[in-house]
This record gives C-alpha cells, structure tokens and sequence, in this order.
DNA sequence: TATAACATGTAACTAGTTACATGATTGG
DNA sequence: CCAATCATGTAACTAGTTACATGTTATA
C-alpha cells in the first residue's frame, strides 16, 4: 500500500524521499504512515521494478538530494490499482482496546487516568485535523483550481479523521463513566 | 501485542491455538485480529521463551490438541506490560482512504457504487456487533459473577466497534453527497 | 553550544501474509 | 458428494521497525 502512497505522490510532481515523507505527515499520516527507512527502500524497490527512475540534484551546502519521476509503467500501475474497487472491511489494531479488554484486574483509578490522558490526546489531535491539517491542504490547492477535485477529497480524508477523533473521545468518555461506577 | 492477546486469554483459562482464533474471531477481531498460522508460530516461540506450557491431548476420531497452559513467567509478563499506561496516539491504516485519496481522475458513477457498497459492509458490521459479539459476551459472562467487571470491558470494546462503524457509515454519507455534486 | 532541519541510506530484526501439506468427520 | 469443521504445522515471502552511520547549516 505504501507503494501507492508513493506513486499516488509522485504522479503530481518529482519528488525526494524526504519531501514524500513531510507530505504523508501532514495529510495521509491520519491513515497511512510510514517511516523514513521504509520510505527510502520501497522506492529503491520501485525503481528497480521499473516504475519510478530517480537522478541525483547536487546542492551547494546541503546534501545531494535523490529526486525521483514516475514513468508510464508507474502511471499504468498506479491507474490499475486506483480504479480495482475495494470491496471488503478492513481490519484495524488498537493497541489500547487489547489493553483494556484484559484489564479487569487492574487499580480503577490508574485506569481511569490513563483514559483521561488518551481522551485529552485525542481531543488535542482532533483539533489538529481541523487546524493544521486544514490549512496544509487549502495551502497546497489554493490558485489551482485543477486540484479542485483532489482537495475535496484530500479534504475528505481529513474529515475522516475528525470523525474518528471525535467518536474515540465520545467512546472514551462512555467508557471513563462506566468504570467511574465500580 | 499478539503476544499479549494469547497471554490474556491464556489467563483465563488453557486452550489449543484454535479455540484462541475462535475467541479472537468473535471478541477482538474488532481491534486485533490474526491469521491462524502467526497464531500458531507464536504459540511457539511464547513456550521457547517460558511463557507458556503446552501438552498434547490425544482425541478418539479428531485429530491430537496441543494445549496451552500460561506459567508464572507468563503471568508477570502479561501483568507488567498491563500495568504501563498507553500515552501514545496509535497511527491507523485505512486503506480505502489511500484509494479515496488519489482518486480525482476517477469515474464519478463508478466511485458512488463503490463508496454505496463498502456503506452496506460498514452498516451490516455494525448490525453484527450489536447482535452476535453482544451475544457471544453475553454467553461468556453468564452465571460467572466473578467475570462481572470482564464483561463490561469486553463490552466497552465491542461499543467501541458499533461506534466506529456507525462514524463510518456517517462519512460514507458526508462524502458520497460530496462527490454527487461534481 | 546544542539541537533541529536538511538529506540518504543499510543491516538486523520483528510482525504478518500466503501458500502448502495432511487427514478424519459431520451435515446438507 | 461436497463443503465445512476440526486440528496443526512449515516455508517462503512481504511489510514494517529499530538502530546505526554520515555530515552541514541555521537557529535558539
């Protein structure tokens, strides 16, 4: 999936592994994330399976940076996958449910600070989708109005985090409540 | 963390690594799940590492279980990583949203069925945590008052699944309106 | 004077998936 | 008769994480 992530980047403009990092950090990292490494090896492995081709753009001091271009097999990729329809659940991991659903055992009131710590967290995150995240994206769209359809959705992806923040923090304070009760 | 899914069924009682799958199936597949075969290769490595003892139990006209039994070791390992708190966010994958992401040059007709299909997925997974996990819990929990304070974790866990299923339905409907008026 | 930003990469590892292999019994 | 259930496991692979290695420049 990363791999997408990459080519779905590449096929707006070149790019660098470390610029495609920067840029899933402020927008796809509310629903894929990835670290800097595997960044760096998975386009190694898309150039070499001939989807992408890098150069090297030396620079005065900094360090060489390694740009890479998508080619008609990358595009042709990238399209065949984009237009396969995804028509099953996906799974998801959260660490924290594991955590709670064997936690009967555990002292009430150092629970019940946890979760109030999570719940803070969340609500701070939340409030990052709506500013930060937000003003990344009308900042990359703003006077292109060919990306008009990209920002909707990128903006709609944005909203998906929202949605979800918000529903964890209602989550969490059901939750904070029913063991306040023990 | 399977680890510790295996260590805290383990907890309650001995089992094969396929009564452990089922259990997962119906309880924690919300928020952790896993194949069949990392379940069993983790079995292992948790008896190499002295968390777990097995023994085979020979069966008339079934094949040989290999149950699992929880030691000491297990136990202190699995009370010790209970006992320290969650202070992280936890990054999600969701790729559907990767797809949705890139997707501005798509066909708009065939995006709305899509988007209107995945929408029955989500709606009906919410209908079976409300109906077959509420029951599964409520099976478990009956007649042992000593799991009272379980059930309700577990049943936090499961409102957690309604709640994001029910989050999702509702984006689906925000941005399925959204990509009509293109 | 230290740390963040810039910039790329490899090595070793853990986690997770897919495919294969075996074989009896039960229910539709 | 075919599929599902019971039951366990290995091999080969892909994905992802952690740690290491290098070196400059701008900023606090």
């Amino acid at each position: 999936m990363l791999k997408y992530v990459l080519l779905g980047f590449l096929n707006y403009t070149p790019m660098t592994g470390y610029e495609l990092k920067q840029f899933m950090d402020e927008s796809t990292a509310n629903f894929w994330h990835a670290k800097q490494s595997q960044i760096y090896t998975t386009l190694k492995k898309l150039e070499e399976d001939g989807l992408l081709k890098s150069h090297i753009e030396a620079q005065e001091s900094r360090p060489d940076r390694r740009v890479y271009t998508i080619n008609e097999a990358g595009r042709a990729d990238l399209n065949d996958w984009l237009s396969q329809p995804e028509t099953e659940l996906q799974p998801r991991k959260e660490g924290l449910l594991v955590k709670l659903f064997f936690s009967a055992g555990s002292d009430k009131e150092k629970m019940l600070t946890q979760l109030r710590l999570l719940r803070d967290l969340h609500q701070r995150q939340m409030e990052h989708y709506e500013t930060a995240t937000h003003a990344f994206i009308r900042q990359i769209a703003e006077g292109m109005p060919q990306l008009e359809k990209d920002a909707q959705l990128w903006d709609a992806t944005r909203r998906f985090g929202v949605l979800f923040e918000e529903m964890f923090v209602h989550w969490l304070d059901e939750t904070i409540e029913k063991i306040e009760q023990w």
